[in-house]
RNA sequence: GGGGGCAUAGCUCAGUUGGGAGAGCAUCGCACUGGCAGUGCGAAGGUCAAGGGUUCGAGUCCCUUUGCCUCCA
């Protein structure tokens, strides 16, 4: 026996693979957690994910055995686990599934072989206490799978074999395509060894029964499901197997949890360790699980590139963080603490999962910036509850269900501590009722998940496997002689094409770019070809659906082309070096972001055009003016500079070993291609440079804004973009001093401060001029006495309200008590205003009421309060019976 | 991507059918005090995020934009 016995969780993993890996499968590394190019799925949640699209046959590789330790998350999406991990000994969000796969190559014999001496010799477990089971033929299509059971025969008693129906043992991969029937393996935790079946395959205890635990299963495809369920034989069956790394780990390990074993255990300690707690924690237990659990599940999806944020898989990431730290502070951790859980993943893992030492950083940074924006969000909150309290009847028996709903849709606050604050105020709070009204406040909107990337057309998997990779010599070429090798139309596939056709062509080789790395594809023109007159065909975009294949989208123009017809590819040079020019620009703005900002700018997209670059990149805020232009400088002192550029092919370890910034989470091949341009920006990219960094010209930012939280984005022109930039910009500032009378474009900015401050002082002056007249010479003559209370009634020049008001404050303190009533003219239309002393108003005279009764007149409306109101209307010619009016309305409230 | 919200003095925020822009803290001044802490009185500080609309009148209502918080897929 080649592999010796594992002694812990990590030693076993390496196990699984080198005594696979001894049976010929290629050891391939983990796929990222977000799905390569599977729109349908959230997050990779099984160890077989990355090779679907081998199983269907879409895909190839050039192995036909492989093993694989692949990191899956279940946490997202319509039925996830979240609510209880932490709380049972096996659910977890992140976990490890250990898989041996064949495609088309061995089958039953051998995967069923292989599992049992995995598990009985390598890892020593007790072959009397394991069990097995095999599909027994109801529930589908399928036959009662007499191989597997055969096989099984030849190493596990008669009545350790159960048979189970479809719905146990029998897997499809969907509606369509590969299934087959499953084996799994459990095994049994009771005392001594596992009771039979009684002698009769399909008959004994249920594997839900407590005390068996899954531990492998074995997938068998040999049939393909068509539509309509008529199911057909497969040629080459292939195999796909999985077993739980946490459980494999608990049963080596002794272990009664998964959180016990080494893979857990020490971030639960850690845990506790901050709580400055040890042993075991009774109810609070579960919280430390639950930390050690997300912990993981943080630092893995950080390091593939996820960012906490608020939509599709940033927003998952985010909810665990949250839920980690929420259980945190119930467990005394009110500092922030996370972060360092995560650290020790990085420290545990990262040997396994090197791209977690990789992103140790950015892990740390990620996990610290959301710890404290959850805590300001919990202090809010915690504001707005006690409020609620403070508003809420003396005799009150529950915490009302819509501030606690409300608090936590709109607010973040958690359901959970609001409870629990409530019940410290002897109130109840029924945490289901709240979730319904959350729901009800949705809206129940179910859209379903939306994916980024669009489904690829099986044409292009087929013409991949067909034609291969598409030769790209357009890094030395702008024009190519080549053999058009495929023509599609309407994404099927035709022989020929005439003048007025739409075609997508494909050659053996190419000088045009296909979109790709955020690069756009080339334009450009085909000629040439077998018809004596010549064809010719615009090409407006070239692409690159999958598996390195160049498709030209282009129109026949003229002429007539077939598939082998030998054709001149010619690229529109002039857009090309545009697109060089702004694709090397974005590989120094990176740089410069760095260095400006620091190391935690990561690209998060970009978008290299002829007419402009775009990049977004992970920052928390917006950027400043300076920082703006201080990139801006490094940049063009990177341009002025004018070192050469070089490209380079390398290994993708050597590329690494090299400093060379990659994209996390992204897929490279082996063979990678990498850019430097004046030794200080090192970036794997495929795409078109420049040769020389002065080649770019001059370098502007155009714009800058927010596309997501902790993302920002930047525009940027450069070359001969920038030059009408920048002359389109300073034509402005020219005319803008020409108009101001300003000395030149610093002197403007001084000119336009002055200009307002002046205004603001001659606004105030005319306010007090104003002021001044309205209220300027008021003899006892105007005030008249109606039913012993002094009314002044006066027409002033000024209708302004807020002028209006301090003339009436003015002369109504003169009065000491009355009434004033105002009239003014106003753009046209009449102003009325009543202000009442406040010994009067609300009392004897009301400023709102008598108001009103006078807008009659000017068939306008108004309206106040008891002491002050004000009233306009359009009709001028009324002002006059108002203020005539004015004794009369106020005798008549008297009267009252 | 959809829903809910926020943006008011240097800071934290109030502003309830649309009717005079506020509080606390911080700042400055004066007074009490041997000095400090403290207390009292007073002052300064606002394009109510930006732009448009409705209205006699908008911090308040409507639309757009920007920034931010939050829930959900």
């Amino acid at each position: 026996m080649a592999v010796s016995r594992p002694t812990d969780a990590h030693a076993l993993r390496t196990a699984f693979l080198d005594f696979f890996a001894e049976r010929g499968h290629e050891r391939v590394a983990s796929s990222p957690l977000v799905p390569f190019n599977d729109p349908t799925l959230l997050f990779v949640n099984a160890g077989m994910v990355q090779f679907k699209d081998v199983f269907t046959g879409r895909d190839k590789r050039d192995y036909r055995r492989a093993t694989t330790a692949q990191r899956c998350l279940r946490a997202g999406g319509k039925h996830n686990d979240l609510d209880n991990v932490g709380f049972t000994p096996r659910h977890h969000t992140l976990f490890e599934m250990l898989g041996n796969f064949s495609f088309g190559d061995y089958f039953k014999r051998d995967a069923i072989n292989w599992a049992w001496e995995f598990l009985t010799q390598v890892l020593g477990f007790p072959a009397d206490k394991l069990v097995v089971s095999v599909f027994n033929g109801e529930g589908d299509d399928a036959p009662f799978d007499q191989e597997a059971y055969d096989l099984w025969l030849e190493l596990v008693p008669k009545d350790r074999i159960y048979a189970f129906n479809a719905k146990e043992n029998f897997w499809q991969m969907g509606d369509t395509g590969p299934c087959g029937p499953c084996s799994e393996i459990h095994i049994f935790r009771g005392e001594g060894p596992a009771p039979g079946t009684g002698g009769q395959p399909g008959k004994g205890p249920a594997f839900e029964d407590a005390a068996y635990m899954e531990l492998w299963n074995l997938v068998f495809m040999q049939y393909e499901k068509h539509e309509g369920g008529r199911m057909e034989k497969l040629p080459a069956p292939s195999v796909d197997t999985g077993a739980g790394l946490e459980r494999l780990a608990a049963i080596l390990e002794g272990a009664s949890s998964n959180y016990g074993t080494s893979l857990l255990s020490p971030l639960v300690d850690k845990g506790k360790q901050l709580a400055g707690v040890s042993g075991d924690q009774g109810e609070r237990e579960a919280s430390f699980r639950v930390i050690a659990d997300h912990a993981r599940a943080t630092a893995f999806l950080i390091a593939d590139g996820v960012t906490p944020e608020k939509s599709g898989r940033s927003y998952v990431l985010r909810r665990i963080m949250r839920r980690a730290i929420r259980h945190g502070t119930l467990v005394g951790l009110d500092e922030p603490f996370f972060h360092e859980i995560c650290d020790l993943v990085v420290e545990q893992f990262g040997d396994a999962y090197p791209e977690l030492r990789e992103a140790r950083a950015a892990i740390a940074d990620a996990v610290q910036i959301e710890e404290q924006a959850f805590r300001r969000t919990l202090d809010r909150g915690l504001k707005m509850v006690e409020a609620t309290l403070a508003a809420l009847p003396e005799r009150a028996g529950a915490f009302p269900v819509d501030p606690a709903a409300k608090l936590y849709d709109t607010f973040g606050f958690p359901i959970d501590l609001t409870r629990v604050i409530a019940v410290e105020h002897g109130l109840t709070l029924d945490e289901d009722e709240v979730a319904a009204r959350v729901r009800e406040l949705q809206g129940a909107g179910d859209a379903g998940f939306v994916g980024g990337d669009a489904k690829i057309n099986d044409v292009y998997f087929e013409l991949a496997n067909e034609l291969g990779a598409t030769e790209f010599v357009g890094y030395a070429e702008v024009e190519q002689q080549a053999t058009l090798r495929a023509i599609i139309v309407d994404g099927a596939r035709v022989e020929s094409a005439s003048a007025g056709a739409s075609v997508e062509l494909i050659f053996d080789r190419t000088c045009f770019y296909g979109e790709s790395g955020g690069q756009i594809g080339d334009h450009g023109v085909i000629v040439g070809g077998a018809d004596p007159k010549g064809a010719r065909l615009e090409v407006s975009d070239s692409q690159k659906p999958t598996g390195g294949l160049i498709v030209h989208h282009a129109s026949v123009t003229q002429g007539r082309i077939a598939v082998g017809d030998s054709l001149t590819l010619r690229v529109d040079v002039a857009r090309r070096d545009a697109i060089r020019r702004n694709h090397s620009a974005t590989h120094m703005l990176h740089h410069a972001l760095r260095e400006q900002l620091g190391k935690h700018v990561a690209q998060k997209g970009s978008l290299v055009a002829p007419d402009r670059l775009r990049f977004d990149f992970s920052h928390p805020r917006p950027l400043t003016l300076e920082e703006r232009a201080a990139i801006e400088r490094q940049v063009n002192a990177m341009v002025m500079a004018n070192a050469a550029t070089g490209t380079q092919e390398m290994s993708l370890a050597n590329a690494k070993q090299a400093g060379a910034i990659g994209l996390f989470g992204e897929k490279y091949a082996d063979e990678v291609r990498v850019v430097t341009i004046a030794a200080d920006s090192v970036e794997l990219c495929g795409g078109t440079h420049v040769a020389r960094a002065g080649d770019i010209g001059l370098f502007k930012i155009v714009s800058e804004g927010g596309v997501a939280q902790g993302v920002r984005r930047l525009e940027a022109v450069t070359g001969t973009g920038a030059l009408d930039w920048v002359q389109h910009t300073a034509s402005i500032v020219e005319q803008a001093t020409a108009e101001l009378h300003a000395r030149d474009a610093d002197d403007l900015l001084v000119r336009l401060a002055k200009l307002q401050e002046e205004l603001k002082l001659k606004e105030r002056e005319l306010a007090q001029i104003e002021r001044k007249l309205a209220t300027g010479g008021a003899g006892e003559s105007e005030t008249t006495e109606v039913a012993g209370v002094k009314l002044l009634v006066r027409k002033i020049g000024v209708a302004d309200p807020k002028v209006m008001r301090d003339a009436a404050d003015t002369l109504r303190d003169r009065l000491g008590s009355g009434v004033v009533v105002l009239a003014a003219e106003r753009d046209g239309k009449a102003s009325l205003l009543v202000a009442v002393t406040s010994d009067l108003a609300g009392k004897k005279v009301h400023a709102g009421k008598l108001v009103g009764a006078l807008a009659g007149h000017i068939d306008g409306r108004g309206g106040g309060r008891p002491d002050l109101a004000q009233a306009g209307g359009p009709k001028l010619a009324g002002l006059d019976q108002a203020v005539a009016d004015a004794p009369v309305q106020l005798a008549a409230q008297l009267a009252k």
